[in-house]
DNA sequence: ACTTGACCTTCCAGCGGCTGGAAGGTTTAC
DNA sequence: GTAAACCTTCCAGCCGCTGGAAGGTCAAGT
């Protein structure tokens, strides 16, 4: 285990662009790390982690300042104490992703069809028509709702 | 068929938000409507077609100067003509949907194990343990790269 | 010892796609 | 005739980065 690692290297461990981290610092959500004696950032293991967890809050589509006090939290309070609060957050999450998954797969299925028209033969029967005329086009277009 | 409406008419048709059709008129995703007497923008059918067209587009997760343009495309080319390039880009938006639908499903199974591990038993055996330092928690955290 | 090139630092600016608020004119309903 | 609900413009700010400039540092090669 070799603590010292540069911010491209947490970068690269993380999936995090140095960059970011950089702007995480500043923002709050993450803490100012160790610094060699010419002013490099320095991280170690727990730092890591805790990137990790900033990292998965935020996919988990939690905005920043939110998923800088769940990490806060999580690494704050021990596992039970902490249980409820993120259970429901979990929870809420899980309901969001599956109204996100209907939702793409909806566009999916659309996006199939309208393949399917517009490199093949419906299409054919509408030469010539702007796809603005073409009832096809237009009702597919008029789905989204 | 009663062509007048308001901005707020189409906004509440075509679920775009009045202060958002304004920003696409002056982003030029949107062509300057009539107006009345008192400067008050009104819209007609084709409008409403338009702007279907453009928020589809942008659900598509065009930016917006190429949903524009995508659009533009769409009411200017006839039906077969546009076909090929439309094709390409259908085909190419649903890969990246499946791969979207793909993340979110696994996210989706990682919250469900997450939860369940949080609201019930296995936490117990790390009470009094940080999240920090329990093996399952930092596990589920570590596993999204 | 010197150079090269890849790193690191800070700072400020801008992006996309809205959204919010102020300050005022218009239309409609009672 | 007045109140509420519209409409107009304008400028500002939001989030989460990302880009670029200008400069310091470090490790390897010659």
């Amino acid at each position: 285990m070799q603590a010292q690692r540069t911010i491209s290297r947490i970068a690269h461990e993380t999936g995090v662009s140095a960059r970011t981290i950089r702007f995480y610092e500043a923002e709050g959500a993450l803490p100012a790390p160790a610094r060699t004696a010419s002013g490099y950032r320095i991280y170690g293991e727990a730092d890591v982690r805790r990137l990790r967890l900033l990292r998965n809050a935020r996919l988990l589509g939690l905005s920043l300042p939110d998923a800088a006090e769940l990490v806060r939290q999580a690494l704050a309070s021990d596992c039970s104490a902490f249980a409820p609060e993120l259970a429901r957050r979990i929870a809420e999450k899980r309901a969001e992703v599956r109204r996100h998954i209907t939702g793409l797969r909806e566009l999916h299925e659309e996006l199939v069809v309208l393949e399917q028209h517009v490199t093949h033969a419906e299409c054919a029967t509408t030469e010539g028509r702007r796809v603005s005329e073409c009832d096809y086009c237009a009702g597919v277009t008029e789905g989204g709702d």
